[in-house]
RNA sequence: GGGCGAUUAGCUCAGUUGGUUAGAGCGCCACGCUUACAACGUGGAUGUCGGCGGUUCGAGUCCGUCAUCGCCCA
């Protein structure tokens, strides 16, 4: 810590970065961040998204983390044992993939170079460095998290949760293996997710291909023609799908199409026209031999795949649209999701792989000559052949064609569909629970709106592929064995039932039948008996409780192999009959068990769990963004309630998400992130704080527009999407180069950096610096403070006016906190520090501060007022007043108007003001709403005057006498605040000879500008004025002669725009006066 | 294609249940370093509230529709 705090050397500037380093540590070595259960006490908690260790935290993050510092800040005040769980999630794929690419780039290594240990060991290396730089970021930011409950989705207390639940889930039969398509990432050689996954427009083309019927009868086609984007897959290829009904296909999307038609705007009909034109066509032409395609499917007709000598049938189906191309579409179920799920419809037509992982074509399904080839290799050879076969004319069958091509977001090469078996997880009843939950209640979203796609996305209930072919994650702990026959499959279940482990419990069984096989049930069992030969038939899986005792298995079962024998009869190759799941689990799986597992679910026996669970879960709320309401959300739910049987939180908020200037949302792949580092490095903490709370309103995304800012010549350079992603920038003014985000040749990285930064955070440095210095005036003025009561007939109008305002505040301050609204809150506090505290009260109390008698009251009610803003603007800006806090504790260390009480050791720990419903006082807000417009009248006029601000100016207020009665006593505030005197406030105020004057509803106010008068400006301005006041005259009248308001609206809306067109014809009719005065015609 | 959101001053955004003359910050103009603060103070200019239609005595606010942008899902 550095040097104690003072209040003698208080710069002009608030120096965010002395107060950042001093208080944050002084927090942590208090241990305010820690909570212990403590039953006398009632819980709030908040665990942290974990932030992902790819890379360091952007501004998303830094938003999404002060909003939860500022609820957990606010909590802790009111008392609250309260809890925020910090950590990190270890992103299975997102990470791997960024430590393989960097190894590639600076090792020329694979990940098969360094093997699974190896790889993994340089995972958590990146994993440790990334861990470190987010949580120095989330320290530097403020969050008030309990370090010593950090927890990391890959430490041994998640791992225990991980296995527990896929162990339990397991037992109840709630996973199971299947195929699926997958993304397959030809380049990383894993499966990636759907959202990992983007497209990007190619220009391809559109083969048309001929296929040979299998013995046609007379009349019937000889060839069919089909047409791909990928004429390789063709080599996949099981059927040949053909409308059931091409006539009633025609006629509903002609249907589709008349309907449009209808309302379809002038410049989009021409085009609708010639679709239905092509559809009239089609009927004409193409539907008899649709149908008659329609009436060999069914019977049966095959065709013979070109270029493999296999045969495949023609089947009917609905995903071949009449409509389109020849009306026959080609199947290929394992390379393409529609052909796949045409594949579900028609399980006799199977499905066949022909790729390897690494995107070659595999020896297994296709001719030999196209082993080995890579896509593109065969894709040419593909089409060369079909030319030579005659089934192909380059001169007419293919066309240009621009296709949305899917590409990994990883590696940023072409995605391929993959059929590869996958761990699942059934979701019908999990996912009913979890939109049950939403349902009754029993926790909410907000925004309420969210909630929709929350349970849309349930309902559909989707079964949830859990494994992932990756290195980086938690393993799954299964053995499986491919067995033959029922035989061995019963041998070996008899085998294990009996295994002690097994009776314990410690090992659960799974008989996966072959999916062939289950086909072939499906279609009536007429399997031909080579292949019930040849098809294994079931896959037997022992999955295990934990770690230890599924290395013993795998060791020893490395006993349990079948030897193979050469032709010679010579021993072979040992082919063990049980292999060990590659795969890891998604990282959801884990992140869904993050509430219950970093409290200590299933054990919570270690010391520093103790009794953790109980306390804390459920939890209070749930900070995050929206994009991860399914994907994290939802199955935070359905796992809390499957494993604990409560949900993990009552309240969900989901708050805006930062986009760049452009509108586009935040992310690394752009180059448009923004390290919170920076700003605060510029701005400071708090201000990067306040400012993001200021803006999260409800409805609205953050359009954060973005700026270099040149480290030579300290100029702003906007950022564009061209310059984003260079690693250097050479300054348009100074021309010296500086570094980036993306520099990584040493070259760029000797440049200085540019920080990047945004101007939308001056508002709240300004707002901070502005609170420094009133904070500073204060501190410079409770010299001798005296602590005690101070009594209501002690009160002067200013400290009545700030008390009223101050309880209004507080209340509004501590309503919108608890309804998520920050930026009500934010500006609440903005507008009440700055517009009333510092523009009103702290210039009003300055007189009185100077004068020996009455400086007592005025320090009892300063410091008091100091006191309360400070706190209520902790949460949001906890550095800057817990520095001022700590000086204000050196000169007040007591201190309250009702009961002066010592305060808290740190403004942390001391209590959440409470609002004071006495304080409300309606009479002194409107006698001082009448003091700032007499006092805006007269500024306004010294303004429009041209009269210096040090020339001592006269005024006189014409009013009714109970206005009188509330200005009079404000009369000694206008010398120092106008420089200004008042003469007469009566009702028979007259206007000096040369004057200027104002009028608001209900008074007139005129400066006495004897020798100062423009009377040119003062006419050209009043002119203007009655002119405005004319004008709302004129719309008042209107609506007032309409007779169906006078009868409609209700009397008092009547009444009021009367009294309002009254008040405006008295000012017309003063400013009028006051042009004749000035010698002008009115 | 379906769902959600946005469109208000040059820029970034507020605007509660419809009700006087639509606000803030930045930027701009004028004047001021008045012993808390020039990261400041005082004053000023700036808007067919995306378009069209409807409901209503009255619409930035409610309804419909179109346009543009963003996000999610298929």
């Amino acid at each position: 810590m550095t040097a104690a705090p003072t209040v003698s050397d208080l710069p002009k500037q608030y120096d965010h970065a002395a107060a950042q380093n001093r208080w944050y540590s002084f927090w942590e070595e208090r241990g305010y961040f820690h909570s212990e259960p403590d039953p006398t006490r009632r819980p709030y908690t908040i665990v942290i998204p974990p932030p992902n260790v790819t890379g360091a935290l952007h501004l998303g993050h830094a938003l999404n983390n002060t909003l939860q510092d500022i609820l957990i800040r606010m909590k802790r005040m009111q008392g609250f044992e309260t809890l925020w769980l910090p950590g990190a999630d270890h992103a299975g794929i997102a990470t791997q993939a960024v430590v393989e690419r960097r190894l590639l780039e600076e090792e020329k290594l694979s990940r098969h170079n360094l093997g699974r240990d190896g790889l993994v060991e340089r995972i958590w290396e990146w994993k440790d460095a990334y861990q470190t730089r987010i949580v120095g970021q989330l320290k530097q930011m403020g969050c008030s998290c309990d370090w010593a409950r950090m927890r990391f989705t890959l430490d041994d207390v998640c791992a225990r949760a991980v296995r527990e639940t896929f162990f339990q889930l397991f037992k109840e039969g709630k996973i199971y293996r299947g195929k699926r398509l997958v993304n397959w990432d030809t380049y990383l050689q894993t499966a990636v997710s759907d959202d990992e996954v983007f497209h990007e427009p190619v220009k391809g083309h559109f083969w048309h291909f001929r296929y040979p019927v299998v013995d046609p009868k007379p009349g019937e086609p000889e060839h069919i023609t089909i047409a791909t984007t990928r004429p390789e897959t063709m080599l996949g290829d099981t059927a040949v799908a053909v409308h059931p009904d091409p006539a009633a296909a025609l006629k509903k999307a002609e249907n589709e199409l008349r309907e449009r038609l209808k309302d379809a705007p002038a410049k989009e009909k021409p085009d609708i026209q010639k679709q239905l034109d092509e559809i009239e066509r089609r009927r004409n032409d193409m539907l008899p031999q649709l149908e008659k395609l329609r009436d060999m499917a069914l019977d049966g007709r095959m065709l013979e795949l070109p270029l493999t000598h296999i045969t495949i049938p023609l089947i009917v189906d609905e995903w071949a649209k009449p409509e389109l191309g020849s009306g026959c579409v080609k199947i290929t179920p394992a390379h393409d999701q529609n052909d796949y799920d045409v594949w579900k419809r028609h399980l006799e037509i199977g499905a066949r792989n022909i790729l390897n992982p690494d995107g070659t074509l595999n020896d297994n399904n296709v001719p030999p000559k196209f082993c080995g080839m890579t896509v593109r290799q065969a894709r040419d050879e593909v089409i060369a052949d079909m030319e030579r076969a005659g089934l192909y004319n380059p001169e007419t069958d293919c066309e240009d064609r621009e296709i949305e091509l899917a590409h990994s977001d990883r590696s940023k090469t072409p995605i391929e569909k993959y059929l590869a078996d996958q761990w699942f997880i059934k979701m019908d009843e999990l996912a009913q629970t979890a939109i049950d939950a939403v349902k009754d209640v029993r926790f909410r979203i907000i925004p309420e709106r969210y909630t929709k796609g929350y349970v849309d996305w349930l309902s559909e209930k989707r079964d949830w592929p859990i494994g992932r072919q990756l290195w980086w994650g938690h393993r799954i702990l299964v053995l499986s064995r491919v067995c033959q026959s029922e035989n061995v499959v019963n041998g070996q279940l008899q085998k294990y039932e009996d295994d002690p482990n097994v009776r314990a419990g410690d090992i659960s069984i799974l008989v996966e039948l072959n999916e062939e096989r289950v086909r072939d049930l499906a279609r009536g069992g007429d399997i031909g008996e080579f292949a019930r030969f040849v098809l294994p038939y079931a896959t037997l899986h022992l999955c295990f409780k934990d770690e230890a005792l599924w290395q013993q298995y795998s060791n020893d079962l490395d006993q349990d192999f079948t030897q193979e024998y050469n032709e010679d009869g010579t021993q072979g190759q040992r082919v063990p009959n049980w292999t060990e799941c590659e795969d890891v689990l998604d990282t959801w799986f884990s992140s869904a068990l993050w509430p219950h597992s970093t409290l200590g679910w299933p054990d919570p026996s270690p010391p520093e769990l103790k009794g953790c669970l109980d306390y804390y879960y459920p939890t209070n709320t749930l900070i995050t963004s929206r994009d991860i309401i399914t994907l994290w959300v939802a199955r935070m739910v359905l796992m809390g309630l499957h494993n604990v049987g409560e949900i993990p939180f009552h309240e969900v908020y989901i708050h805006p998400k930062i986009l760049d200037g452009y509108g586009e949302g935040m992310s690394k792949s752009k180059g448009n992130g923004v390290d919170p580092i920076d700003v605060m490095d510029k701005f400071g903490a708090d201000a990067l704080r306040f400012g993001l709370a200021y803006l999260t309103t409800e409805t609205q995304d953050v359009r954060m527009p973005v700026e270099f800012e040149c480290p030579h010549c300290r100029k702003l350079i906007e950022q564009t999407k061209k310059n984003r992603v260079l690693p250097r920038i050479e300054c348009p003014h100074c021309k010296k180069s500086f570094s980036t985000q993306w520099a990584e040749k040493p070259e760029d990285r000797a440049l200085p950096r540019g920080p990047v930064v945004s101007e939308r955070f001056e508002l709240a440095r300004n707002f901070c610096n502005k609170l420094w210095n009133a904070s500073r005036f204060a501190l410079m003025n409770l010299e001798g403070f005296d602590p005690g009561q101070v009594l209501d007939d002690e009160l002067f109008v200013e400290d009545s006016w700030l008390l009223s305002r101050l309880a209004t505040v507080t209340e509004q301050v501590s309503e919108a906190l608890e309804e998520y609204r920050y930026a009500d809150a934010a500006r609440t506090l903005y507008d009440f520090a700055w517009d009333e505290f510092c523009s009103f009260y702290v210039e009003m109390v300055k007189g009185r501060l100077q004068d020996g008698r009455q400086r007592k009251v005025a320090q009892r009610v300063l410091a008091h007022a100091l006191d309360a803003l400070l706190r209520l603007l902790h949460p949001m800006i906890p550095f800057l007043t817990e520095d001022v806090w700590q000086r204000l504790n050196l000169l007040a260390p007591e201190r309250g108007i009702d009961e002066p009480t010592p305060a808290a050791e740190s403004i942390m720990i001391a209590p959440w003001p409470e609002s004071d419903p006495m304080r409300r006082d309606e009479e002194i807000e409107a006698q001082f709403a009448r003091f700032q417009e007499a006092l805006r009248a007269v500024r306004d006029i010294r303004a429009r005057q041209n009269v210096p601000p040090k020339t001592a100016i006269k005024f006189s207020v014409r009013c009714k006498r109970e206005v009188a009665e509330l200005l009079e006593p404000m009369k000694p505030y206008f010398p120092s605040m106008a420089g200004a005197t008042a003469t007469e406030i009566s009702p028979r105020a007259s206007a000096p000879p040369l004057s200027a004057e104002a009028a608001t509803a209900d008074f007139q106010v005129f400066v006495d500008l004897a020798g100062l008068i423009d009377r040119e400006a003062e006419l050209a301005n009043k002119r203007k004025e009655a002119e405005k006041i004319a004008g709302f005259i004129a719309a008042k009248e209107k609506k007032l002669s309409n007779a169906s308001f006078i009868e409609r609206a209700p009397a008092e809306v009547v009444q009021k725009e009367r009294n309002a067109l009254q008040e405006l014809n008295g000012q017309l009719a003063a400013v009028e006066r006051a042009i004749e005065r000035l010698g002008g015609e009115s």
